[in-house]
DNA sequence: TGCTTTCCCTTAACATGTTAATGATTGCTA
DNA sequence: TAGCAATCATTAACATGTTAAGGGAAAGCA
């Protein structure tokens, strides 16, 4: 993860900030719950985290109207925005582990991870 | 590391302690730069948790006569206690990883990582 | 309807990761 | 030898991981 924290420190966001604000920028508005999933965060992280983001403006909460126990998370322009401004360098990052290791065994190694941790395919 | 965390939870100590009890078994008494560099561990970390250790008398810590900025850190009969009773299970949990790829793909997975962060070798 | 159970989420408590600043010694050098 | 740089370690401040307990809301049922 070092490269990925490396892009971070500018950015002024967390490795975890990051990963919730990829997911709800790819999934959109999200519960807590299925969020913390994707983002694989722990659920009293998850409203750690989502206290400190919304609190940066990069993140709105609202509460279900239906279901007043359920919360929705969605993703502000703000924090698209730090996706957008990294998104070249984010690429660039999993393409050299690509090259480091050519296709053929990168695609072996995600399938020695897959089979040592079944649960936690995307 | 799930496994691992599963079995710990039952020894009261946590997976970074368990670290520092196996690699101070292996090699001895070591200083402190140089157990936080084997354990992997940041040396503010290693701090905290070699006070914690201490006062569960599971280490000792002394102070280098020659170069009192230095301090060599030992196991104590206590730690090596943990580390004896839960060494078979230790080596089961992996030759579980190396029963679940195979011995061909266990090594592959070992390389393939190794190559990725040529860094961290053993 | 009233009660219990279940669900969703938050709080609390403790341990660690991470970076920067600070102490405490030692070593070098003018 | 006084002063400064380098080294080893701790402290501080903030963020997260982890487990257990708590709080509010909905659901099921007598």
């Amino acid at each position: 993860m070092a490269p990925i924290r490396d892009m971070l420190s500018d950015t002024g966001i967390t490795e975890q900030q990051w990963r919730v604000l990829r997911v709800l920028s790819e999934h959109g508005p999200l519960d807590t719950t299925t969020l913390a999933d994707r983002a694989s965060l722990l659920h009293p992280s998850l409203t750690r985290i989502a206290t400190t983001m919304r609190g940066k403006g990069l993140i709105t909460q609202t509460r279900d109207k239906v279901d007043r126990r359920r919360q929705f998370i969605a993703i502000t322009p703000d924090g698209q925005k730090i996706i957008d401004d990294n998104a070249d360098q984010s690429a660039r990052i999993v393409a050299d582990f690509r090259r480091i290791l050519g296709e053929d065994d990168f695609e072996t190694l995600l399938d020695l991870l897959g089979r040592l941790d079944p649960g936690a395919q995307d």
